[in-house]
DNA sequence: TTTTGTGAACTAGTTCACAGCT
DNA sequence: AGCTGTGAACTAGTTCACAAAA
């Protein structure tokens, strides 16, 4: 046995446990779901975890033990039937409703993830762009999607069914308006802005700093330019 | 012994050895510098890497040992002089020089990120946007940004020392955006279109996937939603 | 035979705890 | 005394390798 730990119950093959799988690991069931949806429209209806790892410059023994904490999806001596492990992974994402995000600050980089198709596909619907200039209060992003006044992110979140935030307002508001984000009861934040914020532990925040990448990136130069002639 | 390979000579003080150093490290160095950043703004002299952990929310022995790969600038009993790690920090970041930096891409997100304040900040400099469509080309982003024709990155990225490309085309280009990059003799390239992409090994390829982003959060979610009512 | 699912081995990353410097 | 720098202990994540299923 495996898990001494927890009580008597074993886990039912229905899964789900959710709290002890990584983040490392989820993130790579996007990845996998992205390999599955390529290979559907290759018109490929069975793989293995040998053949979807050769292919996609994975790792097979990560492939099956990644989706293993959900579930047995796969045939022995078959492989995984690519239209099913497919449905499975969208479900485990939560991918399988539709799952509508507000954007917070409808400046350069707000309007663009706006308009972003990548945030179109696999259920995510842009709802809405708050901001807290009067003049583009009322105005709408090139492809559609409204500006709301931020005071109303509230009413607007609950009437619209918001359950993500992203945040691309510049640096010095960007703690204030998570604050009005958690306040509206958004759980999830995508956050743009560079630093840290400090959300309570039912939210879930996740970065994407754009100055530590850019600087990583730099670092890599520093390194070639130093050494080698 | 795990590592056989090495030879004799054991790293002077002034180390620089780079290779070894993961990646998770020296994102945390961007992160220490823009503390620090913080710190010297507030007129703080001098820091603890115990201080420094409590006020950001790290772990001081982790500091402590993220900025020994790279020599001694502690003082014992003391703490770290604010001004003088800043400098080191900025060094072994290669943040002391200017870095140029083209955009592939002048759609919404290419013409966001140009004009995104983060990018300007500590030595960076976006020279340029390249797009393939001719109306565009000649144009420039609202911050000044000059649109040029992606045939002409080779010359564009030698007369201008471009040594950083962010590629913001659309996902099915993106390889062989990639592809003319590199041609280009880029070696540092940051990505934000969704999937994979193939660069030679002398090739730092950074990837800013927004989809594995948005899908995380969702998974978080429907976690939340199956479990507790 | 093929390929999964998984314990065991391994590798990487983090935190502890303390010797030694100031 | 106070704090760094670092080996040792620990924790997390990956890969191997094989028994069991189809």
């Amino acid at each position: 046995m495996k898990t001494p730990n927890k009580g008597p119950s074993k886990i039912p093959p229905g899964k789900q446990s959710a709290d002890q799988v990584s983040e490392l690991t989820t993130n790579r069931l996007s990845v996998y779901l992205r390999c599955l949806n390529a290979l559907e429209d290759a018109g490929i209806r069975t793989i293995s975890s040998q053949s979807l790892a050769e292919q996609f410059h994975l790792n097979a023994a990560q492939i099956r033990k990644d989706l293993a904490y959900f579930g047995e999806f796969g045939v022995r001596g078959v492989g995984y039937y690519v239209r099913d492990l497919k449905r499975h992974l969208r479900q485990i994402l939560g991918l399988d409703r539709k799952l509508r995000v507000a954007i917070m600050g409808a400046g350069n980089l707000g309007l663009a993830l706006a308009d972003y198709p990548g945030f179109r596909q696999e259920g995510f619907e842009i709802s809405a762009l708050f901001d807290n200039l009067r003049e583009k209060v009322g105005q709408q992003s090139r492809g559609g999607v409204e500006i709301y006044d931020i005071h109303d992110l509230k009413k607007v979140a609950r009437r619209e069914g918001i359950r993500i935030a992203v945040i691309a307002v510049p640096a010095p508001s960007a703690q204030h308006v998570l604050g009005l984000v958690v306040a509206a009861g958004i759980k999830a934040v995508l956050n743009f802005s560079p630093g840290t914020l400090q959300a309570p532990p039912d939210v879930k925040l996740k970065s994407v700093d754009l100055t530590v990448s850019l600087e990583s990136l730099s670092f890599f130069l520093a390194q070639g330019d130093g050494e080698e002639g």
